[in-house]
Parts: structure tokens; sequence; C-alpha cells
DNA sequence: AATGGTCAAGTCAGC
DNA sequence: GCTGACTTGACCATT
């Protein structure tokens, strides 16, 4: 399976947001139905317009179902909601798509505080259950950071792998670490790999940004060994520096140079790569445009538009 | 309808 | 100890 592309969370292209939410004051059983009921209905016509258009990745949003993992959230919304994620779990397995989740910046299993902990588990088994009433496999992951360093980044890895261990199996097959900008940088992702099991998932501009100056197919290389068969092949986030904007500012549009430059240095390792761009899916669509002349995208895509694979329905 | 303050959670820096 | 940055939108009360 050569290389998917996608983006995270929200499709500008669509009369729709799928990842509304109310805040916590709000909160209803009605506010729930509606809000959640709306956003899976968006969901759906995200994936039928990135089938449409070759972009067989995506990042699910965290904000799904909101307050899911919190103490106020009663209801049964896996109950309530189970046709429409059976139905979106068709539509993506129909598809051959891949997806992903990647919870916020308070999901710390590393924390030095247990009820941080016991919440970022709870925030952990919500995303695991979304991937999981729609009936995919291993290889639909949830992406976190190390992180918890407080000072001192060898207790944090350590709290880390021990934690790991406590996690539901329902959260660990799906586990996935990603190198920061600032703490933990794909090296020091490694280790924790090794001792876990867990795939390390590359982020391209948090390695230009904090790494050691590793070329990317040497990285590659090495990230590509920590994805088992059954977790499918590696994911790969993709973004670059915004000209003129704070050092670490995603680009506001694809750059075709450096992406160019990145498909030519990443070969000819395959993976499925996620957009960090913030024109979204027109950044992957630039990115398929650009990578027609690239084999391992051409692939793919000649497939899904050939008809060979199944067409969108309406 | 327009406006502007506020929003579950995390860390860190600065005062 | 508290506030704001991080990063950004958008929810919601107020007018």
């Amino acid at each position: 399976m050569p290389v998917r592309i996608g983006y995270p969370c929200i499709n500008l292209s669509v009369p729709c947001r799928g990842n509304r939410t109310f805040w916590l004051a709000s909160y209803s059983e009605a506010n729930i139905i509606s809000t959640v009921g709306r956003n899976l209905a968006c969901l759906r016509m995200i994936l039928e317009y990135n089938a449409a258009h070759g972009i067989l990745f995506f990042r699910i949003t965290s904000d799904l179902v909101p307050f899911a993992s919190h103490s106020v959230c009663v209801f049964d919304w896996k109950e309530y909601f189970l046709p429409e994620f059976k139905a979106i779990g068709e539509l993506i397995r129909m598809h051959e798509m891949r997806i992903s989740m990647h919870p916020d910046q308070f999901v710390l299993i590393s924390a030095l505080d247990p009820d941080i902990v016991q919440r970022s588990v709870h925030e952990l088994e919500y995303h695991a259950s979304v991937l999981d009433l729609m009936g995919l496999d291993n290889s639909a992951k949830i992406q976190i950071h190390i992180g918890g360093v407080y000072g001192n980044r060898s207790g944090s890895v350590g709290r880390f792998i021990k934690q790991y261990g406590n996690l539901p199996p329902s959260v660990q097959r799906r586990l996935v670490i990603e190198n920061d900008d600032r703490n933990f940088t794909v090296k020091d992702c490694i280790p924790v790999s090794d001792q876990t099991g867990i795939p390390v998932l590359f982020d391209i501009f948090h390695h230009e940004l904090n790494g050691a100056g590793e070329l990317i197919d040497e990285v590659l290389s090495t990230v590509a060994l920590s994805w088992k068969k059954n977790d499918g092949i590696p994911m790969v986030d993709y973004s670059s520096q915004e000209p003129g904007g704070r050092r670490g500012n995603h680009a506001a549009r694809l750059d075709p140079n450096h992406f160019k430059a990145f498909l030519d240095r990443s070969r000819p390792f395959d993976f499925d790569v996620i957009f960090e761009i913030k024109e979204k899916e027109r950044a992957a669509n630039r990115a398929l445009e650009i990578g027609r002349n690239d084999e391992r995208i051409f692939l793919i895509n000649l497939q899904e538009i050939s008809g060979s694979r199944h067409i969108t329905s309406a």
C-alpha cells in the first residue's frame, strides 16, 4: 500500500464542520444528541469528499463527541449513534482509507499528577471507542506526545513506559508516539518504542525544528521498524514553516518546493501522510497534483479515480 | 444582528 | 500564586 495523502479534522470545502461543540455549562442530553448527530453527518460528508478526490487518509477531530470523557457526560452516545458509526466505518473500509486521531495537549499519561493521568486515560478510551465503533482495525491510530517533562526528560520516559503498561488493551493497540518540537526528538522516541512496542509517528516539521539533522530517509528507515504488520505502514505528519511567521507556525499553504524535496528525500519508503497545512484539503489536493509523477502516490490514486475501486455514493 | 468576553483539560515563562 | 502564551475558533450572553 503506497503513500496515501490526508489532512486533519476540518474540510473547508464542505458546507459544515465536524468539530462543533458547546460550553460545559450548556451540557444537556438534547445538546449532545444534536451536536454529535451533526458532527457525524458532517464527518460522513467529509469522507465522501475525500473519496471523490482520492484523499485516503484523514484525522478525525477529538471534538466529535464533546465532553465524552467528562463525568458530566452520562448519555450513552455509543449506543445511540451506533448505526451512524458503523455506516461511517463501512465507508472507510470500502475505500481502504486510513484514519488517525490526535488528542489535545492535555492528554499526558506521563504526568506526575495521578488525576491528570486518569483523565488522560479516560480521554484515550474515548478516542479508542470512536475507532472501535467504526469497526476499524489496528492500523487506525491515536497519536500523542510523550510529554510530562517538568525539567526531567528521563523521569517522564519512565512514567510513560510504566503507564503504558497499565492502559486498557483497546488503547494500547492504537497508541503511537510522535516526536515534538521541544522535548522529544525521533531519536528520543525510539527507545520508548523499543521497550513498549509502540510505533513512532514521524513529524517532519518537528524534526526540522528539533532534531539532530538526520536525513529524512535515515529517519524513515528507523521509524519504519517500529510499525509492525498489523499496525499498517508508518504514519507521517508533514508541515513547513509559515514564511514570516513565528518559528514553529504551520504554513498557510503548501510549499511546492519543500514538498517536492520531501518526496525526493523520502524514497523509497511507503507511508501515509497528514498535511498539517492551514488550507487543509486544498493542501492535500495540491500534494496529489504534485505527486502525480511519484509512483507511490500515483498508483493508489490511479486505482481510485479509474473506478477499479468503489466510487463514492451520494 | 453585531459585539466581545470566555471557553474541560496541559505546561511554561514572567510578574 | 496568578495571568497570558501557546493557537484559534466559535460558543454564548449581552446589547
